[in-house]
DNA sequence: TTAATTATTGTATTTTTTACACTATATAGT
DNA sequence: ACTATATAGTGTAAAAAATACAATAATTAA
């Protein structure tokens, strides 16, 4: 048998690919380095996993203590692990990804303000380690999956108009849509319920809110629905 | 800063699910362990990375030590990393996902005869870890991608029948599929080559032999083709 | 009152998916 | 040689889904 001992000598981190969508934009949270190594650049918020903590435990960690948020969408999308993509030492990282609702919400005012802070995904500066290629991963994954699983909802304010969604599909899709297909399709399934209020304060025609019906979606998805936009 | 020593503690192995089709089954290879912990149980293929070794690297070295195989499908699906996985440390394990031809090759009749197995995926043993997890995971992802990406043919012999892929993707899906409909559209896309040659010696009309075009495949793709069945 | 802006709605056409059954060609057994 | 058995191979009609497309409605701003 081998020496064991000379393998338990790496760490592992988790990176959290965390995206938001505001302003008819797409947008990701990065934090500016506080830490060595890399020091005063803006990278993936992340965090070394500690030895009696599970991954996604850790994950929901570095969310809550940046955000303050739990509950919210959160996948495991790949783990990079180059022998070199660390320089303090052999350290892979378990990259995840996970989706607010950035209008519900305002990063922390105080101990946050200058550490954190959204940009649009087009207007990313470049990212220590391997993040750019974490971050491009991510977006890859981030245009499959809204096309089978209704995580666009998860980037969405609770209540939203038929235009936001759409809007918000054709930001990550890159591509445009026939607006009366895209709600033709979309409300066929019958996942979203009509809250009978309207838009405030706008100066046109106000659109009519909607809210995503998860639970409706968990009874179908059971029954074999499969969700396809 | 906090010391950064206590967390270079951890180790991280690789796991591949290796899948094989063979007599109309779905299988998977299996190891039988000549080493601590878990000794004498069958088990998912694995090994601890080492500290110089990229991720991939190691468990393209596990596959080849086992079947002597190299530049078959493989991609990484998931990073399992409960704190108590591993009784000795903590070792978190990144799985892979592996697609072989078993009619191609025979399992190493020397030094492995007696220690790798194919397993009818409905007749695995229990296994150690969490390896039932991982494999319950990795059949989840097979089932999936199988749809989405020409991998079944990863699975067949270069030739094959129309009727032999049918069968793979009801095996793996565990559905039954209708055959003209089936073979309608796998022809349309045009990603099959007729070889111009028959099976032989079968006891019933002969069926045509296919060859999967991978380069055609590659080329469609990076113009907009999406494989789908 | 008008201009500007976005919301909302239906239909005809094309494409894709589905359901379905008979004939062809080989070997095995007599 | 004949028959039984086994799997290969093939087309069409109907239903469902996807697409292309433009006029009217409701609000604020000027």
């Amino acid at each position: 048998m081998e020496m064991l001992k000379q393998y338990f000598k790496s760490a592992f981190s988790v990176d959290s690919v965390i995206f938001g969508y505001d302003e008819g934009a797409l947008k990701v949270l990065l934090i500016y380095r506080g830490a060595k190594p890399y020091i005063g650049t803006w990278a993936l918020p992340g965090d070394l996993v500690k030895l009696d903590e599970d991954l996604d435990d850790s994950a929901k960690r570095v969310l809550y203590d940046l955000t303050g948020l739990s509950n919210v969408f959160m996948d495991q999308i790949r783990t990079f692990g180059k022998v070199d993509r660390h320089p303090l030492g052999r350290v892979i990282t378990v990259a995840y990804f996970t989706l607010v609702k950035i209008a519900d919400y305002k990063l922390h005012p105080s101990s946050w303000a200058k550490e954190a802070k959204w940009y649009a995904i087009t207007d990313v500066p470049k990212l220590p380690f391997d993040h750019a290629e974490i971050l491009e991963y991510a977006k890859k994954k981030l245009k499959d999956k809204v096309r089978h699983q209704p995580i666009g909802f998860e980037l969405m304010p609770k209540e939203f108009t038929l235009s936001d969604i759409q809007n918000l599909y054709e930001s990550v899709l890159g591509i445009t849509l026939d607006k009366r297909n895209f709600r033709k399709k979309l409300l066929a399934m019958n996942l979203l319920i009509d809250t009978g209020y309207f838009q405030d304060s706008v100066a046109h025609r106000p659109a009519r809110l909607y809210r995503f019906d998860k639970n409706k979606y968990q009874h179908l998805i059971q029954k074999g629905f499969s969700f396809e936009l």
